[in-house]
DNA sequence: GCACAATTGACAGCATGCTGCCAATATGGC
DNA sequence: GCCATATTGGCAGCATGCTGTCAATTGTGC
């Protein structure tokens, strides 16, 4: 069952789309699997390494840019993880209100677990790919994603 | 500002991970406010492409399937569509209970306008790349999902 | 220094994905 | 034919994304 010419709806992009929605998909259901042992869920997870990333120098707000979520998104797991002490709020000296947000020795803890329980997965799911093409499909990625957000920008000024 | 060796998150796979997601977010955003003159959401719209597809063959189940979604996101969504005059019901031959989704004229044309608001986007998203690079991006993301979703599989009964 | 804009977080509410549980309807083994 | 199983839809509830509005803080232009 190929998908050809049944509907108006027949564009080079739409199967790209479609695999976006589904690999989004499993990702999510196979993360949020994952860590759940950690009591853990995906949205958690990549707050936890947008954290990590950071280094503990950035304000929600800055995680949210970074992770290209609204802030809110960003907020509410924030305040979920450290209600669970996996990350705490140091002052900000740039800003008294946008209190800085760093991991607590636990998050850090469950956050390397996290991640030792990727690795593997990681692995077998690029494994079948050279670096190289890896790389590319990121690129291109990228690429389509810079020129969708220019379409959506101008499209709304015009 | 690469993302080097600051934490023990550090896998080829993660940057294209994390650009899935950023797309995904993208193109959610995009067909949201792309479709919202036409009183549709990303995911009514996505549900008509999955019923224009099947020609109004299928049962809620099949599309959720087609779709790699749980039933139950599906269901609604179409119960919403039905309540919106878009979508209807026909009895289904071999099933008494599991009727066929199948559009309405006006939920036709609908679908046929977001398609027309969609191509230009599309056009523009799609461009830079070529034709055969964005086929061998499209394979790449689906054999990466296959090789997630094996191992997923298999992880659960080891 | 002061008013105005931009940034940030708090709170409330919606859309869409999920799961779990139950009833109705096939389907298959006996 | 009958009972166990699978499939399907209905209902309820949760997680995570969004938006809009407001207050607190910071920065800018005069």
């Amino acid at each position: 069952m190929t998908d050809d010419a049944r509907s108006p709806f027949d564009h080079p992009a739409n199967a790209l789309v479609l695999e976006v929605f589904r690999l989004n998909g499993a990702l999510i259901r196979c993360g949020d699997a994952l860590v759940k042992p950690l009591g853990l869920t995906s949205a958690r997870w990549q707050v936890l390494g947008s954290i990590a990333h950071g280094r503990g120098t950035f304000s929600v707000a800055r995680l949210a840019d970074n992770m290209g979520l609204a802030r809110q998104s960003v907020q509410r797991i924030v305040d979920e993880l450290a209600e669970a002490g996996l990350v705490g709020f140091e002052p900000n000296p740039a800003h008294k209100r946008a209190k800085l947000v760093v991991m607590t020795p636990r998050g850090q803890r469950v956050f390397v677990r996290a991640t030792e329980l990727w690795r593997p997965i990681a692995d077998a799911m690029a494994g079948g790919l050279a670096l190289r093409e890896l790389r590319k499909t990121t690129d291109n990625l990228a690429a389509l994603r810079g020129r969708l957000e220019d379409q959506a920008d101008n499209g709304s000024s015009e």
